[in-house]
DNA sequence: GTAATTTACATAGTGCGCTATTTAATAACC
DNA sequence: GGTTATTAAATAGCGCACTATGTAAATTAC
């Protein structure tokens, strides 16, 4: 019965977590969320709330849903979390004229200002990676084409 | 000045959520869980509980914390966890008698029937991510590898 | 011009994942 | 044997991230 035995041990194996995609991505994301934890202690600024900075210093004045395009996160998500930063003065927020529908997020100058701060947090990560750029930048872009892949189904 | 300029597009970058590894992390861990959602439905599983159960499945009677370190998951988390595991019947928890600190979870006949069910899971999963065995491997592999380093900071 | 539909955001509720702390049990030390 | 230190799990509180729903504004259909 080794054909059963290779089915057997196939099995095992496609649910064993060490197996599992899945589980590395995840267990990852959290050592990695966890080290940025550390280093944005000092700007005082969570995982999430950071990326929604690193946005926003590339492009000011966006809606929320253009925040949650840029971050694919939702708005049920995203407005608490940007109360939070309005909060803490390091954006505003408020209904736009010509849609008062959406909310125009914008950088005050505490916001603005703290981006010096954060230009050397991902030097840090890098160093924390033990990556070179050019490994860092394929795992990004494996990451980035599996999306994708995950995102049309 | 074109010196400062290079320094300028190259700070630029550096901050970029595109550039970002932890953002391409952030996101697919975000795009696979979703993934998994939609899967897990029918097992009436969230996306942690069955990698605990994966767990479970591999080797049963595992203490709270030995669950913990395969997952990389705090007990402040992996308790809430376990008890809804139990309050469906699916695990049972106990004190050993050994040590009282200690708890025991175990697979019920339900917990390890549901296995069965979890099989067509991961091949669901690899259908989806568009990827042949040997490209999820290496980058499982190098995820890992990722993981190590930022744990040893 | 009005009604129906769609859109953007907000709220409610749930399940994590974390830090900090508490409780109870065990181990180490004197 | 008693005290102190350590360990394992649980609890409290907070910040997400999601689904579902509500509210208000804009668009579309008639």
């Amino acid at each position: 019965m080794t054909d059963d035995n290779d089915n057997l041990d196939h099995d095992e194996s496609m649910l064993a977590l060490e197996s599992q995609l899945c589980f590395a991505l995840y267990a990852t994301q959290l050592s990695m969320s966890k080290l940025y934890r550390r280093l944005l202690k000092r700007l005082e600024l969570t995982y999430p709330q950071y990326l929604v900075m690193l946005v926003l210093w590339e492009e000011d004045h966006l809606t929320v849903s253009g925040i949650g395009e840029r971050l694919s996160l939702d708005s049920a998500t995203l407005t608490p979390l940007l109360k939070r930063l309005e909060g803490a003065e390091l954006v505003r927020r408020a209904r736009t004229r010509e849609d008062e529908r959406q909310v125009e997020v914008s950088l005050t100058d505490k916001g603005s200002a703290l981006r010096e701060q954060a230009r050397a947090v991902p030097v840090e990560v890098q160093q924390a990676t033990g990556c070179s750029r050019p490994e860092i930048q394929a795992l990004r872009d494996q990451l980035n084409a599996l999306k994708r892949h995950l995102d049309n189904i």
